[in-house]
DNA sequence: AAATTGTATTGATATATGTCACATAAAATG
DNA sequence: CATTTTATGTGACATATATCAATACAATTT
């Protein structure tokens, strides 16, 4: 149950058999069927989520009804709504499974003890944000810049098996586009093909 | 020369008198004046940077020779290509002063130093580095959902000084909007008002 | 003070992408 | 397995923003 975990945790930092042992008792195990929520809009993130199994969704909806997907976690990926988990300010995101997931959950206060009691997780969350950021001012940068299809080109050589397992509509979703120009996209470069 | 540096470390951390001597001892002061650049594009980012005094920018330029503005660095700001200082690749961007500048530098090898003696800094910069990701992740969910005008109208009210001390192109830069379409926006709010 | 460079504005036109509408195809559901 | 529901594809048209070009003026530099 917590082998993903344990080898994601221990590829930054270095953690002794009982401290790891503390760190398990820390966490609450959670299923998800698909299209159930861990998150809707309006209520405060109370948990972290480390992905096992499954895949899900963070998305916000627009005043036009339109969705916008911030990201996909995939297994061993961490999600929350940092802001709400931090704050307990209610959330704008929604977090929806994709596929019937096996999830990880820790509370704000179960987190705060994490940190104190073994400040290597300081560290490894630490480098776990300063990664997330470095990738999220790349995409940020990479929305100023590509084209539509460069952003398409660019998801499908960094995370095939997404691309792969989510609906095309969901994938414009996050690129930013609508599902007809990713669609007009893909009929472009199959022909090229 | 340390205040402003002491005032926003002990915002978020507590620190000892000895320790923030210490810190201090890691840092090398430096001054730009305006148009000076503290790093170029395919150089590796030897510096995280504090800023003291005055205000820099950090672009990109992309192959149609089109800059573009990752982020304006302020007085109490920290500023590095993170990516660069840390696995001490080149970098993709460049990061110029806009006015004349004082800064406080510290190497990767020293900040290694000052996470590890003072572990109190693993969390400020934990912190830190959170907070960046929350506001970049709020830009990227804007730059889709939002028009030209709202981008705008909301990097005034959240950097009101920020975009009074900056020429308007780079503002545009900014949001990721040409200068023309700026100037447009700003003609067309004016003769609502 | 002249010359150069940087900055902002405004008009005419181009274009990538969005919007709406409908047709089909695939998947979930009873 | 029949039936909704969800997902994808394609056409015609709309639109926000980009592009190109010309001008004016402010701010540096010599």
């Amino acid at each position: 149950m917590f082998e993903l975990l344990f080898k994601k945790v221990t590829e930054n930092i270095s953690v002794t058999e009982d401290e790891f042992e503390f760190c398990k008792t820390l966490f609450l195990p959670k299923k998800l069927r698909k299209r159930q929520y861990l998150l809707q809009e309006g209520d405060v993130c109370k948990y972290t989520a480390f992905v096992e199994k499954g895949i899900l969704r963070t998305y916000t909806v627009d005043e036009k009804a339109t969705e916008h997907i911030l990201q996909f976690s995939l297994e061993g990926w961490w999600m929350a709504d940092l802001y709400s988990f931090l704050t307990n300010e209610p959330s704008l995101y929604n977090m929806e499974a994709l596929e019937d997931c096996e999830l990880l959950l820790i509370t704000k206060p179960s987190w705060d003890i994490l940190l104190e009691k073994i400040p290597a997780f300081e560290r490894y969350f630490r480098i776990l944000i300063q990664n997330n950021l470095i990738a999220t001012q790349r995409r940020l940068m990479g929305s100023m810049t590509e084209t539509a299809e460069e952003k398409y080109i660019k998801l499908m050589k960094s995370f095939p098996d997404c691309v792969q397992r989510v609906p095309q509509h969901m994938i414009a979703s996050y690129l930013g586009i609508t599902r007809e120009t990713l669609s007009r996209i893909r009929g472009l470069m199959a022909g090229r093909k």
